[in-house]
DNA sequence: AAGCTGGAACAACGA
DNA sequence: AGTCGTTGTTCCAGC
């Protein structure tokens, strides 16, 4: 059967490349040379070949734009990044500025954006499983591979795909779409590519190798793309096979991810300024990392019987189809073709829509309103994430046997709408999509939830339907999880994270809800840390829940730790640490072993330190089975005499199995407590409130004083700290400002207002808004009444959550994180020599953030 | 026969 | 430079 993928490949051939494409060469090359990006205020008319793909889809109204200029009804601000001139960067920082004020819509052209996330990550695992193609991942890894020629054309970013949806991501050059779109890289990518491929892959080693502790750099000469000849997956000119569905046609465009994209673009844009020329494209990428890539039949885009495979063009096209939409039931095509039966099919992308979808890395809430979006059962903690050189391992299942359940409350329109679901990170950072695993979509005959794959920013998001007539209730018995080479991802272009034992994740799940004042409302829930390594899985303690979060500090109390490793000899150790990271204090939590499990430990509170403290203290503990085997730090407080302890013993606030239930670690931590009642009042809605549990951790830090992500960092645990994965908002978490740290109080109020939601809900502190990148990227839209995009979504711009040092910090931090590794060269940036530790990486690069950030401010 | 699993061998690193 | 411990990836084999 023709899906209408197929169609829209077939038709659009016209697509040109050229539309989206304009700005790819140019800004890969500027990127070697040095980021830069020089941004300028512009009429809409000017739409200049700049513009990110994802910008310019945005912008290009079906049937609009492509080169052209679309019809801008509002001044952007394009930002293009040129490797020529440092000084752009500077401009770039006071343009933004008056961008905002102007309230002028915001064009990024993001050079290297893709470093954010490799098109990898369209790991072949993208629908069918992966074996059976790795083409998709092939493809767009090769679209990342760096041959693309000079010619805008060539260059895979150009694909009309990508520009044409305007999505994502100026940021995500590499984005998959874009390759996919490519004529060269398209994903139907043709054996011939593979040819090339295979010889290619003929030097790589069997066994890929990951740089583990750390990413590799590669020397930036600065010189262009050419350097990668082999690009093993595309082929030097254009592919025969361009395929027209690459193409997008004006309808294949989603406009509504514009907002997104332009977010993203912007934090690109951001990444781009501070990365450094030296992890650029292809640079870095080693043969051997694209081995994946390479093999044979990986080029075939291959459709599953049921179409359940889309293309990369297809799906990048689809991106964001009705992802943004509430499903038609006219309108499905058959989009799911697992489940022929199901009456709804996906419909196919409108055109219009919402301008503005959050971006993938944007932190929103999970309630606002009578609207509430749960994650009714949560999946278990370990989950064997499968390669792409495995078959499927299956559906991320629940701990109680099943499947992870999510519902919308609070809905009662007639119209179904998408749930979207994304695999991310779970560690203290802002929560964002992870670059090492994707979302699989599962089929067959055990899975009963419909489910259809889009590429957003080069993350695979699954998108199922939430029928009124189930209670906008779906069960997620569709999605896998695919991991991706570490040393894919790692050596692309941009990209921050260290793949090494940075293995947990979470589903994400997200739906807008198209409110009738014009407005979207998105919503995100985010589920318990999942473990996808096999070895850890296997051998490293993990904490589900503990019964006490706050003690008095003389301790003494027990509490029951529940979760899975445990040994008789397990210890568990509790320690406070600085903000700079150093020990504080530490100490052996009494283990009562013979009520100790395999599943739980109950343990004795130790005393803490210092008896007299007046404010609530946040510590850290964790499992440890023996060196190296430790679990993820669980937070706890010591509270002072004079304040009442909170139990928390099973559903106090809110109702853990809904909301954010087993949370992790956390457990349901409250950190309420700590926080100062009148601002966690009028700040936190207090639909969100449940989720507080969730984001325990990362106000808890706060509150500790941590510097959250540094000190973490630090941690004992040589995992990443996947604590904290507070499952749904991290506006709780913001809101924490907790206490001994630091000022962050405006950060939560955006983030939690529901109305942060809305723009004129959005307080952005003078500084955040004006001061920094990231800021500046969300801002225009959130900054108030101005966002220029849209009124239709309420843009959270990335905001910090967690617990990292600074408020500052954490507020961008997410934008940076990614592709933010390098520094500009011009700006000066200091990256923090944190031990050694991988996870300490991270932390890193989130200063490195700050600290670039705030120069440009 | 294909899809899941669970295990474990192999390799690449880091200490 | 060699050894050992870890962790990531790839293979195998049994449902």
């Amino acid at each position: 059967m023709k899906s209408a993928e197929e169609d829209a490949y077939s038709h659009t051939p016209n697509v040109s490349l050229s539309q989206g494409n304009p700005c790819m060469p140019s800004q890969y090359h500027s990127l070697q040379s040095g980021p830069t990006i020089s941004v300028s205020i512009s009429q809409p008319p000017s739409y200049g070949a700049h513009n990110n793909m994802r910008t310019v889809g945005y912008y290009s109204s079906p049937g609009i734009r492509p080169n052209g200029a679309p019809a801008l009804e509002s001044p952007r601000i394009e930002i293009t990044a040129y490797g020529q001139f440092p000084e752009d960067k500077v401009e770039e920082s006071n343009n933004l500025t008056v961008a905002k004020r102007v309230n002028s819509i915001v064009t990024l052209t993001l050079p290297n954006a893709d470093g954010y996330r490799d098109p990898s990550c369209l790991s072949p695992a993208s629908s069918v499983s992966s074996r059976s193609c790795h083409s998709e991942a092939s493809s767009y890894e090769s679209g990342f591979s760096y041959n693309y020629e000079n010619s805008p054309q060539n260059s895979p970013w150009q694909s009309p795909c990508v520009s044409p949806r305007g999505s994502s991501s100026l940021a995500l050059p590499g984005d998959a779409c874009a390759n996919a779109g490519s004529p060269r890289h398209s994903p139907s990518t043709s054996p011939g590519t593979s040819v090339t491929d295979d010889s290619w892959m003929g030097q790589q080693g069997s066994r890929p190798n990951s740089p583990c502790g750390g990413k590799r750099k590669y020397s930036f000469n600065g010189t262009t793309t050419s350097k990668y000849p082999y690009s093993p997956n595309h082929s030097p000119g254009p592919s025969p096979h361009t395929s027209p569905r690459l193409s997008v046609t004006g309808e294949s465009w989603m406009p509504n991810n514009t907002n997104q994209y332009t977010n993203s673009a912007i934090v690109a844009a951001i990444n781009a300024l501070t990365t450094d020329g030296v992890a650029d494209l292809g640079e870095g990428i080693p043969l051997k990392a694209r081995k994946t890539s390479l093999e044979p039949g990986a080029v075939c885009l291959k459709v599953e019987p049921g179409g359940e495979e889309l293309s990369a063009g297809e799906l990048c096209q689809d991106e964001y189809p009705f992802s943004r939409l509430p499903f038609k039931k006219e309108n499905y095509c058959g989009g799911f073709l697992g489940v022929p039966q199901h009456p709804y099919s996906w419909s196919k992308p409108k055109q219009y829509v919402s301008p503005s979808l959050p971006a993938l890395d944007w932190q929103l809430p999970s309630s606002s309103g009578p609207y509430s979006l749960q994650i009714e059962v949560q999946p278990k903690s370990h989950h064997r994430a499968h390669y792409e050189t495995e078959g499927s391992r299956g559906a991320v299942k629940a701990l109680a046997g099943g499947h992870p359940v999510v519902q919308l409350q609070g809905y009662m329109e007639s119209e179904p709408l998408t749930l979207q679901l994304f695999i991310g990170t779970a560690d203290d950072r802002l929560l964002r999509p992870h670059a090492f695993y994707q979302v699989h979509r599962i089929t067959g005959k055990t899975v009963s939830t419909p489910s259809h794959e889009v590429l957003q920013s080069n993350t695979k998001v699954l998108e199922i339907p939430l029928l009124p007539e189930n209670k906008m209730r779906a069960i997620i018995d569709c999605a896998g999880i695919l991991k991706l080479r570490n040393s894919d991802i790692e050596l692309r272009k941009g990209e921050t994270d260290v793949g090494r034992k940075n293995t947990r994740v979470r589903m994400v799940f997200r739906v807008h809800i198209n409110q009738p004042t014009g407005r979207t409302l998105s919503l995100q829930a985010a589920s318990n840390p999942i473990e996808c390594s096999q070895r850890s899985a296997q051998e490293l303690p993990l904490v589900d829940k503990q019964t006490l979060e706050t003690c008095p500090a003389a301790g003494g109390e027990r509490m029951l730790l529940s979760g899975h490793n445990f040994q008789h000899d397990s210890k568990v150790v509790f320690m406070e640490k600085a903000q700079d990271g150093h020990h504080l204090w530490e100490t052996e939590a009494k283990v009562d072993k013979d009520s100790s499990k395999s599943t739980s430990l109950l343990i004795e509170i130790p005393p803490y330190r210092n008896q007299r403290i007046s404010n609530p203290v946040q510590v850290n503990f964790y499992v440890c089975n023996g060196k190296r085997k430790r679990s993820q730090y669980q937070h706890f407080t010591y509270m002072s005499a004079n304040v009442p302890m909170i139990k928390t013993e099973p559903n106090d606030d809110y109702d853990p199995p809904q909301v954010c239930p087993q949370r992790g670690p956390g457990l349901a931590l409250q950190p309420k407590p700590y926080y100062t009642p009148q601002v966690m009042t009028s700040i936190i809605p207090t639909e969100l409130r449940p989720c507080v549990g969730g984001t325990y951790s990362a106000c808890q830090r706060r509150l500790g004083g941590k510097p959250s992500s540094l000190s973490s960092s630090s941690s004992p645990s040589t995992s990443p700290k996947l604590h904290d994965l507070s499952p749904t908002t991290p506006f709780s978490k913001c809101l924490s400002a907790g206490p001994s740290q630091s000022p962050i109080a405006h950060v939560s109020i955006i983030q939690e207002s529901p109305g942060c939601y809305q723009p004129q809900s959005v307080l952005y502190p003078p500084s955040s808004a004006s001061s920094s990148p990231g800021s500046q990227t969300s801002t225009p839209d959130t900054s108030g009444p101005e966002a220029p995009f849209s009124p239709t979504h309420c843009l959270m711009p990335p905001q910090p959550i967690s617990g990292s040092s600074s408020p500052v910090t954490q507020q961008f931090s997410k934008v940076p994180e990614r592709g933010s590794r390098s520094s500009s060269p011009t700006l000066a940036i200091n990256i923090k020599q944190e031990p050694e530790e991988l996870d300490q990486m991270y932390l890193d690069d989130g200063e490195l953030l700050i600290i670039n950030l705030s120069t440009l401010s």
